[in-house]
DNA sequence: CGAGCTTGTTGGCAGTGTGCCAACAAGGCC
DNA sequence: GGCCTTGTTGGCACACTGCCAACAAGCTCG
């Protein structure tokens, strides 16, 4: 016996990496931030507490990887691009889709759906602000094909922003409270994005249309 | 000069109390939990740090005073209840009186419908989810007048819960990014509560129906 | 095949913030 | 005016984070 079994082994930059992201991320998700401290990360992760600073820097910063990381996942569901195929059949498959996403991954979406600090946290609120942005282009790709999503007008932005805010609702009535099946899920997201996007948007837009009105957004 | 003013004056107990809790909100909505420590609240309140113990025990119970005292606000519009009145007009008063409320009291309400610890923080998801149960029972009293909320069907309540989130995610889009006027604000409110508890409603409550579902909620 | 080097990894030290408690004093009561 | 209640203080002990210098695993080159 030369030179007994190695006291650790060594692991490539990123493949430690990921191992510790991983162990952060499922802490971080069953528990508050509080709650969870470096040496437990650590412990999970079978790794001396010091290198997760190594990694990371502090704990917040490897708090916001664990964010980062959670919500690289869709957060709304959204239509496949119509390249002339009939768009309720599209929608019904995008819904259908995101519903398949969702009870394949339940804990994550749930645990990053409600990602955000109380009050104000700039860095995390722009990290979910980003990632519900980037679904609200694609629902308004599929709506505009062609057009660029970004040059959309602002109410358009906006009503896709409010059935984001239906559908992530409507999703946690289904996975967490079970006070809809996954049929009356289909359905719910499935007619409101047509009532949302047919009826609704028209009456937006005609409100915005007379500019007689004095108070814009208050301060 | 008998007995020089007195280095601290002698307050009662809930006035104290309540004076800690306005500075730990305060500062709780400007910066997020780590980013607030209990000598900046007690230097806030001008008292000793150990005061804050005192009163609300650890740090964390007096943030999740803050959360709770915070979102005693609604979170969502409601229609009065109809008294044998137009419903229509009733529903447009609601949503007249919530942006009224919005207007009022914008920074305490994006600081409260923000409350959310990252992930599965059951304590403050409770506080949360506790608020907006209250403010579907308000919505679903005015659908269904004289009947007791609390025994409504699943169904209506999912549905009054997505709602919710449509009716957040668009008060953000007035308040905080500007997208929309408060016109454009009112007519999402409207036009969407009629289109999601007049034809939504129904083809949820239809996918309900026929009970040939083998899979209810996934595990 | 061993010496040397790169760099992933460790262990511990210093600084900061929290939780708690015993002593103090402000203001009311007799 | 002295006593008593209790709101308030200051500081001690502990926990945890952030950081760094030393260590060693495993590759490379002679």
């Amino acid at each position: 016996m030369t030179a007994a079994a190695p006291r650790w082994n060594r692991l490539e930059h990123d493949e430690r990496r990921a191992q510790i992201l991983a162990c952060a991320r499922r802490l971080f998700s069953e528990r508050h931030f509080g709650a969870v401290s470096t040496a437990e990360i650590a412990r999970a992760a079978g790794v001396a507490r010091g290198l997760i600073h190594h990694y990371f820097g502090t704990k917040r910063d490897l708090y916001l990887e664990a964010v980062r990381s959670m919500v690289s996942m869709p957060l709304q569901p959204v239509p496949t691009e119509l390249d002339g195929r009939d768009p309720e059949q599209l929608l019904a498959e995008g819904v259908e889709r995101w519903l398949e996403m969702l009870s394949r991954n339940r804990e994550t979406w749930i645990a990053a759906r409600g990602a955000q600090g109380f009050g104000r946290d700039g860095e995390v609120e722009a990290i979910l602000e980003e990632a519900r942005e980037g679904a609200v282009d694609q629902v308004i790709a599929a709506l505009r094909p062609g057009a660029d999503p970004a040059a959309a007008p602002a109410e358009l932005r906006a009503v896709a922003r409010a059935y984001a805010g239906l559908a992530e609702a409507t999703s946690l009535e289904w996975l967490q409270h079970g006070r809809l099946t996954r049929e009356q899920a289909r359905a719910l997201l499935y007619e409101s994005f047509i009532a949302v996007f047919r009826q609704v948007l028209d009456a937006v837009e005609s409100a915005g249309d007379p500019a007689i009105q004095p108070k814009a957004i208050p301060a």
